[in-house]
Order: structure tokens, then sequence, then C-alpha cells
DNA sequence: TATGTCGGTTCATTATTTGAACCATTGGTT
DNA sequence: AACCAATGGTTCAAATAATGAACCGACATA
């Protein structure tokens, strides 16, 4: 691993639950010496990527990434695309609609759209990352990635995040070939209870998949009718949004019309 | 200089104006090898940080400013806390205020807020990035840097923006005493045509200053009455905002009732 | 006063970065 | 069609920058 990926794997030890770091703790935490991890911070913070908190003590997230993700954005409207097209599909579905792009080992959220159709609703937040193992826009994103990728992701330890949570990784493997062949993931409870999500996965202009868009709805509000709609607003909403953003969907994936009257031939 | 100070300084190239760059263009712009460039990016695009544009061609910042600057604006939100008094300033003014953070050598914009009082406004740009020889906002960091740096800033070569520009370095360091006994900056036409801006500076917890808050108002609305409101204004929520962002004015920072009718006693 | 932690610093050893030269492609010019 | 000058990407010995154990002083806590 180059400096430069230690430097910046630093950053991903920030999160909601630890905003701020201290020096050790750091040095702990990602297992690189003191010095090592003082002298990357030195780096970091002079292109004010982290910073210190008051007067000499744990080091936080600097303001570098606001004009930075102004920029990106400005340049690829991705948030606003997503947005877009997470609108429709959450006035189409009556359910909370969100979009997440995958982000090393986790999806981090992109956008997400609430529907006012009903009194209780899937709730999501910004900063929150989304689990590979126990989302359906995890297994969405499992589905259509190198095998390579599957096999480290699953090699790891899965938490258990409720009951239903699966953290068998050849039970996850033996789900992929089905979302495979329908173009969707579902998940029911595998990240929150009662929580039951449709993900589709959108890929970029090389077919590799970058992310998903997903309908979360509560367990008690989904019906055979509102699960087929979601499938099919889904699909063509994910579709739309990966060929807006200059993407292709590889050559395996399913055409919006599913052959699902059709035999296989092979 | 470090490798990881040289592979974040790889990001600064691309602007509103240049948003993606070629391998060869970015080694030629950044004067480093283009091997070295090519593994640079290769690390920060593993990282989400640059990725290429469709099949194998130029580089563009990539998605990952997204989640950190979202996670960044829930554990700090200075946005918020600027749009808030932004709001106050920009509604007391009738005027465009803002707020900017300085970034290396520039001054990048956090938030802006316009007044809907009169038909005409001075408007920002999200992504615009404002010099600081040549901006009311620059010259109140100017005031307020360290010696070291502003001979830093201003031994570069000072571009003309408009016919009111200054460009001597020497008249701009002329500016800054009176800067600094006031409190405030101001700049006629100085970035844009007809441009009348007052800044003031926003410290941190160790009194560095971090950038500036401003009013920018057209030329031809400015009066005694509206600089004197405006100055009055702008003091009071510059230094409201230092404060909640935990930070504190220097010890030279004067008070906010000055001394004006006081003579100095030595 | 003793002990453990912290952020920060040092410097000889080591491992990573570096850069000139080299491909294979592409696109424009003659 | 032949040529040229770009491009993105790759190689490997040489040079440089990163590393980590040990060491500060400061601040807690006991």
């Amino acid at each position: 691993m180059g400096t430069t990926s230690k430097a910046l794997s630093l950053l991903n030890f920030f999160s909601r639950a630890t905003p701020q770091i201290g020096l050790s703790e750091l040095a702990r935490l990602s297992g690189l010496n003191k010095a090592t991890v003082y002298r990357l911070l030195g780096e970091l913070a002079a292109h004010g990527f982290v910073e210190q908190v008051g007067t000499g003590r744990e080091y936080r997230l600097g303001p570098a990434f606001l004009r930075l993700a102004a920029l990106r954005e400005k340049n690829v409207p991705m948030r606003d695309v997503a947005l877009k097209h997470l609108t429709e599909l959450s006035d189409a579905t009556g359910e909370t609609a969100h979009m997440s792009l995958l982000n090393g080992e986790v999806l981090s959220n992109l956008a997400y759209v609430y529907s006012n159709r009903h009194g209780t609703m899937v709730m999501m937040d910004d900063a929150e990352v989304l689990e590979l193992h126990s989302t359906g826009s995890g297994l969405a994103v499992l589905a259509y990635s190198p095998k390579s990728f599957v096999d480290e992701m699953l090699s790891r330890p899965l938490t258990s995040r409720t009951p239903q949570t699966i953290t068998d990784p050849n039970q996850i493997r033996a789900l992929l070939p089905s979302i495979r062949t329908e173009g969707i993931a579902a998940s029911v409870g595998g990240f929150e209870e009662d929580v039951f999500s449709h993900a589709a996965p959108i890929f970029d202009a090389r077919s590799n998949c970058i992310g998903a868009m997903a309908v979360a709805a509560p367990v008690s509000r989904m019906t055979d009718t509102l699960r087929m709609m979601i499938r099919d607003k889904l699909m063509a909403h994910a579709r739309q949004t990966t060929r807006i953003l200059g993407g292709f969907p590889p050559d395996t994936f399913p055409t919006r019309e599913p052959q699902m009257m059709l035999q296989k031939e092979a």
C-alpha cells in the first residue's frame, strides 16, 4: 500500500460515531506507527483535509471537503440527477427512495427522498453508511461486482444488525444468481427491523457497478401489488439514472421487459 | 514536500474552468513525472477522490467528497452557522452576504445569501474562488495572517481582474495596518467591476484567521449611511460567527466599540 | 511522588518513490 | 498511406522519502 493510500485511509476512521480522534488513538486504529500518523495528519492538515479541534487536541475532518464536494457536484451533478429520479420513484411508490454509492467496503448515501403519503416512513441519514451484506442495496452491488471483490467482502466478519441479518457468506453467495437474473435485490429486515428494501444496481461508463438505487418500505405495508409496482418503477428509474450518468449496464443485465414467460434456451 | 502532499495538490488543478484533466496534462501542470502522477492518481482513484471519465480517458474529482463533506458538515455545521448569520446580515443590509474560507492560496465560498430588497444584486458562485489580493475578503484575511504568509502571497504575480485591481504588493501591504485598526477591509471594484465589498475576518480556536464574512453591494447603491450600517452589522455578525464556531479573535483585534474618538497614546 | 497517557520529535535503517526510457494507440497532417 | 506528435500506461535501477523504536515534556490520575 502506497503512502498516499495510508494517508487517505486515515480519513475513513472518522465517522458519525467518532467524529474526532486523537493521534495515539488513530495510530492504534490504523495499525500505523504514531510518528507516521503524525506526519500524515500534518500533510492532510496542510491541505485542509483534517484540522485540530480547539488548541492542540484531537483531529477531525477539515473544511476542504466542502469546496471539493461543491466542485464535484458542479462538474458531475449526480445528486441532482439522483434526486430527480428519487422524487419520481418516491411519488410513484409512496415510500422512501434513496441512492447510495460504493465507497470502498461500504455504501454511502448520495441522496434520499421521503414520501408524504403515509404517517410512517423509513428514515435515512446523510452520513450513515450501509453494509454490503445486510442491505438490499449492498446485495444488488455484490451481485454485479467481480468475484474477487465479493470474496474479499464476504471473507470479513459479517456483523449481525438484526436477528434477520444473513451472516453466512455462502448463504449470501447463493442469493446473488437470482438477483442477477432479476436485476433487483430484496432484503427484509437485514439492516433495520421491519424494513423491506428493494434495490437495483447503478453502473458507470465501464459497466462497473458503482452503487444502487433503492426503495425502502415498512414490512407491514408490503403487499404483492406494492412489490410489483416497486420492482417495475425501480427498474425503470435505475436504468435511466445509469444512462443519464453516462453509464451502461453490463451485457448480462436483464432487459427492461424480462423474458418472464420464456424458457431459457440453453 | 511529502508524497501525500503531492497527491493532494493534484486535486487543486481541478477547477470550474478545467473540470477534467488528462494524465500528461496533469503531469505538466504539477511539474511531476508522468509515472508519478499516474501512480498518485491510481491511489486517489482507489479511494474515490478522482475517477476517470468514460472509458480510459481524462480524470475528474471523485464521489468520495460528497460523503466526506456530508460527514464534516454533520460534525461541524459551519455552513449552517454561516447561513444563519448571513441571512440576518443580508436582511439587515439589503445586500448580498457571503462567507469564504482560506484554502491554501485562495478563498473558497462556504455560503452566501441574497437579499430580495433590490432588483439587482451581486451574484455569487459556489465553486468560484476568491483571490487574496483583489477582494475585500482577501484583504481582511491578509491583514490578520502571519507576515511570512503575506510575503509569500504577495510575491506571486498578482493578476489584474479589473482596472481598479491593486496589483502593487507594497500598495496592498500599506492597506493592511488600517484594516487591522478597523477590523474590517473594503474593496471597490477590485474583483468585479462596480462591486463594493466590505469584509471582516473569521478566526479559529487558535486565533488564526481562517476566512472572512463579507457584504457585497453595487457601487451605485453605496452611501455613507449604508456603509456605516454594513460595518456595524458585519462586525457584529463576524464576531458572533467566530465565537459560535469555537474561535477567538486575536488580542489585537479591535473591540466591538472601537475607540474612534480616542487618540493613540503612544 | 510514582505511573500512565497524551501529542509531538528525533534519526539511522529501510522500503517506497521516482524518472528516463519504452510501449501501444489514437488522431491529425501531409 | 505513411508519417508525426500527441496520448495513457508500464518498467526497473537509482535515489529519495517514509518508517519506527526510543525519547521528550506535559498533563492527568493515583
